[in-house]
Parts: C-alpha cells; structure tokens; sequence
DNA sequence: CTGAAAGCGCTAACAT
DNA sequence: ATGTTAGCGCTTTCAG
C-alpha cells in the first residue's frame, strides 16, 4: 500500500496536519521542520491523494474536456493546447470521446461531474436543452456551440464561410454545392446560414454528411450530379475524401471543381492538390476555453460570449472557373 | 449544492448505509425501500459520488491512457477501442497526451496515479527504469515497449518490418533505407534490428526523425541522395510527408522510388499513391490493454507478454524496381 | 433487512 | 508554529 499522510506524520515525529500544511501551505510550517517532513515524504514515496484532498477542499484540480471524435485531426490542437495551458495552471485535463453520440456524451459528463472541476464541451451533439440541465451540476464551457447564457467560445465559421464563397465567386464560380455536416451541429448550420444570405451565388445544400474523409467519398457523385462548380465542405477531412470521391470519377480539383475546406488541418497541407481552407483558431480557443472554465470554477459562470475570427488560406485546390 | 447521500436518507426516511446500498448492492435490501429509494434519489438528482466511493473502495473504476502524440492518427482507433470496451465493463478511460515529453509523461502519471486504478502506457517515451520505479504506485500495462517483468502488449512490427522488406525486394529492389523514428521509440528499434537481420539487402538508415509528416518531409532530400529506391518509413505519417517531399522534387513514387509506411492510417488508404502498409491491431490492442490491465487490478500485476500479429497490406506506393 | 459506527486520506477552523 | 477536532461523501463491518 502506498504511504499515507499519516505514515508520513509517524515517521516524522509531527501531527498529520503540519504534514498537510508542508504541501499545501509549505510558509505556514517551520524551515526546519518542513525540511525534515519532505525528506520523510520523499523517503517514503509519499505522494498526497487528489482524490481525498478534493474530498475536503471541493477542487479536484482535474478540467473534463469533451470531443465527439477524437479522430478528426480537428481537436488535437485544441486538446494539447489546453493540456498545456491548463498544466501550467496546476490544472489536468481529461480527455474524452463520445464517437458522436449524445448518449454516451451525456453519461460521459455524469461520471465526469464529481472528478472534475469543470468540463470543456467541444462540438457538442448534445441538445441544448439537455446541456442547460446538465449545468446544475458542473460548471460547463461550451466551444463551437451556441448556448444562451453559458460561457461560450465560437469560431465565427459563418464569417469564414462568407469568405469562401466570396473566393469562390470571384474565379468566376456561380453554382455552389455546400457540404454540411452532421444533423447536430453548430457549425453547419452556421455555414448554411451564412452563406444562404449571400447573393449572386446559385446554392445548393448537400447532405447531412458524416463529418469524415468517408462522408466526403460518398457524395461526391452526387456533387458532380448537383452541376456545382464549387464546393464548400463541411469540413478538411470531407473536403479530401471527395477530392478522392472525384478523383476517381475522373474529374480534376481545381480543374473541373473548386473544392473549399474548413479547419486547416495539417494534412490539408500535404494533400494534393494542397487544400484552400478556412482556417480555425483551435490553439486559442482550447487555451480561452480554460480560461473561461477556470474563471467560472472560481467566481461562477459568467455567462461570457467569445468569438474567434477565422481566415481564408487560399492553396491549390481552388481556381478559375472554366468559362 | 449537489444532492449526498445524506439528503437521500432524509427525505426517504432510512439511514444512509440503507441508501448506499440501494446503489452498491441492491440485492440487499427491500424491493419497497429500493423502488422509494431510487424515486427519491430520482427526484433529487443524486448521483453517487465516484470520487468519495473511491475512498473508501479503493477503487475508482477509471482508468488513465497515456499516448505520446494524439495528432497521431495511429492512436485514436487505439483509444476508441479502449475507451468503449472499458465503458462495457463499467470502467472509464481518460487520455492524457504527453506531447513526447518524457518529463511530462512522469508528471502525468504522477498525477494520475490515485486517481485512476491503473494506467496504460501507449509507445512511452519514458526510459524503462523510471517505468519500474513508477510501476509501485499503479498498475501498468504497457503497450508497443519491452519493460521485463510487466504486462505488456507489443504489435509484432519487426514482422511487418521483414513482410514489407521481402515485398520490396521482390519487386527488385536491393538497396533500402529505412527511415528510423525517435530515439526513445521501441518500435524503432524493432524495425531496425529485423532489417538488419535480412540477407540480400543494401541496408542504408536515415534518422531518428520526427514521427510525422514534417518528419518525412525533412529527410526526402536524404532518401534521393542514399541511391534507395525502396523505402521502409517508421510509420504512415512519414511515408506520407515523405512521398510529398520527393513528389516536390520531380521524384515519383512508386516510379522511381517505392515507399512502405507502418500503421494503416485511415488517410493512408486517401493518400495519392495509395500506401502500401505495414497494418497494426491498433484496435484489438486497446482492447486487450484493457482486460490485462482489469486483470492485474483484480489479481495484482501477471506479467503477461501477448504480441499481436501485423499484416502488410499492398496498396499502391510500392511497384517494379526500374532496371 | 436495516441501523449504528468507524474509517478511507486529507484539509480547515480553532486552540494552544 | 504545531496539535486537536471535525468532517468531506461514501462503504462496510457488526449488531439488532
């Protein structure tokens, strides 16, 4: 068994308090004494219980953060960019994966609620309304998802949308094909939203698609049936599976078709042809979310509303329309 | 304030242990207590407290997932596997991301250590004698490393090492480089003793280089000037990166330079040429890593050692050696 | 079948 | 500066 505080007090010849106080408040205990205890502790391997410490203090010092799919090389920026922002704050963060289903996302929170301090929901396909309840009991930030009267990040996708299009209809394109994503997401109806309101483009709405390189493989038949000369997809991850989709089917990207992504994964980028994007400021959300999450731990939720801007990276996966 | 146990007792009119046993083993106690329990908690909105059971259990039926990159797409299907076969047996699986930070990895496994029942250790960093210092704190399994005397699941890649090198040179080519990965990386060094071991090849080794698309950019230059033209890359992100850097420099793949990646990385199958892999049982490692590390849980540490087989999978980098 | 009491490892007033 | 005491939320003997 591993050594407890009390070992630690035995061995040192000290009350389990000072024990205590030499690790969580190291200048309320004697020089001397302090030094004696650590070499105890270290001695004895004595490593103090989180668990048991946030028993008492009501802080575990833990952040759950949650992602739908942690295979879409979207999150890994933002997971790592709040690892490290939130260890340097003596925070840790978890990682969880809900494989896109509000199911498991909302069991996932349940067994989070008590090990954490607060949770990060990335893309949540939870309904609002189940996250509004789920807020009793654990202080939430929400990114890319917007929900009244909670902390929220947003990266303004329906601005970068807006770009795409206008990029896409300055090389002469009129017929655009928008790739939305899965039923649940915020960020697709953002898109659909923006550039809806558009004019001069002739839009067509394709999907839902399942946000991955196989939903992009699917329709891209169906896009080359729409007549589109330029696409908007969803997402990198389908904007390269139907790249692939129309590859296969003999038609060129940018050639034939102009394809736009959205998030600037690193593997856009060594796609060929390498990809035109709206890029996502993930690094910063992740590092803002716990920021907001953190805040919130501590004073309460302010109900603060951040939004990113994002940009368009133009590559080589779009060009001149043919006339 | 969250709903306890002591509130449930209230307002049902019973004693706590009465409550806990409701929850914890509810074979015990009266179907009419139970079914007004169970209302009552309902109505409240308790749910037990994992942390505070864990206390007093000993256990908290998480487990801890430690990957060195999570941007590698080779450890999300790994993860995904763990995560929902844990899940099947009440368990939940959290990931931490060391960012290839030896020092970070002990930290997190520092932190981690009473807050989980035992850890998976995916491709470690961490050097094999600060894995058996830390081993008597939790319980470890470890995955893709030999650390004597612990349980462990290795992927057979110097198999796949030898399948992929015996396929090159049956498509006649005799000199090979084989692109190494990080120092610390076990797998590495698999590949390269079951290089090393095979007649009839003009072994030349580049590297350590970075796991990485960049990091298969970065030695392009080198491979052309090494006079290989079959290549064997520590893994599919930098077959990829490397088939783009020769690609820059009018070098074809596979006609002019064969090229075998390691993992099976879903865009590997998107990539143009599709990759020719070395494929690993990423998933039923996850898996597997879950019941042995159950098992030592229960039953303390078995130092088992499974290896699971690798397959090569023949797609489209690799062709005819030009003679 | 249910209640009482002790205790998991730690912290936080309150004394001294 | 250090010791005392109580208690965080829960489980687990042990009685009854």
């Amino acid at each position: 068994m591993a050594a407890t505080i009390r070992d630690v007090a035995q061995a040192s010849g000290v009350h389990v308090s000072t024990v205590s106080r030499t690790f969580s408040a190291p200048h309320l205990v004697n020089a001397e004494t302090r030094t004696r205890v650590l070499a105890v502790a270290e001695n004895l391997g004595y490593r103090p219980n989180r668990a048991a410490r946030a028993l008492t203090t009501g802080r575990t010092h833990n952040l759950g953060l949650i992602v739908a799919d942690i295979s879409n090389p979207f999150f890994p920026p933002l997971i790592k960019a709040a690892q490290a922002h939130a260890r340097a704050r003596d925070y840790h963060v978890f990682v969880a994966d809900t494989d896109e289903d509000p199911q498991v996302e909302e069991e996932l929170i349940q067994t989070l609620t008590k090990q954490v301090d607060g949770v990060l929901l990335c893309s949540p396909r939870l309904s609002n309304r189940a996250i509004e309840r789920l807020r009793a009991d654990v202080p939430f930030v929400v990114v890319n998802r917007r929900v009244k009267g909670m902390p929220t990040i947003l990266m303004d996708v329906g601005q970068g949308a807006r770009l795409a299009i206008e990029h896409l209809t300055r090389l002469g394109h009129r017929r655009i094909a928008l790739l939305s994503g899965p039923g649940g997401s915020w960020t697709s109806g953002e898109m659909r939203e923006a550039a809806a309101a558009m004019d001069g483009v002739d839009l067509v709405i394709l999907g839902p698609n399942a946000p991955t390189e196989q939903g992009g493989l699917a329709v891209a038949a169906e896009v080359i049936a729409s007549g589109a000369t330029g696409v908007l997809a969803y997402n990198d991850l389908v904007a390269i599976g139907l790249i692939e989709g129309l590859y296969e089917r003999g038609v060129r990207v940018p050639g034939d078709i102009s394809v736009v992504g959205v998030d600037d994964i690193v593997s856009g980028r060594l796609n060929r042809p390498k990809l035109t994007t709206v890029a996502m400021p993930t690094a910063a959300a992740g590092r803002m979310a716990v920021d907001l999450l953190l805040q919130s731990v501590d004073d309460g939720a302010t109900p603060t509303l951040i939004t990113l801007e994002t940009g368009l990276v133009v590559r080589e996966s779009t060009g001149e329309a043919r006339s």
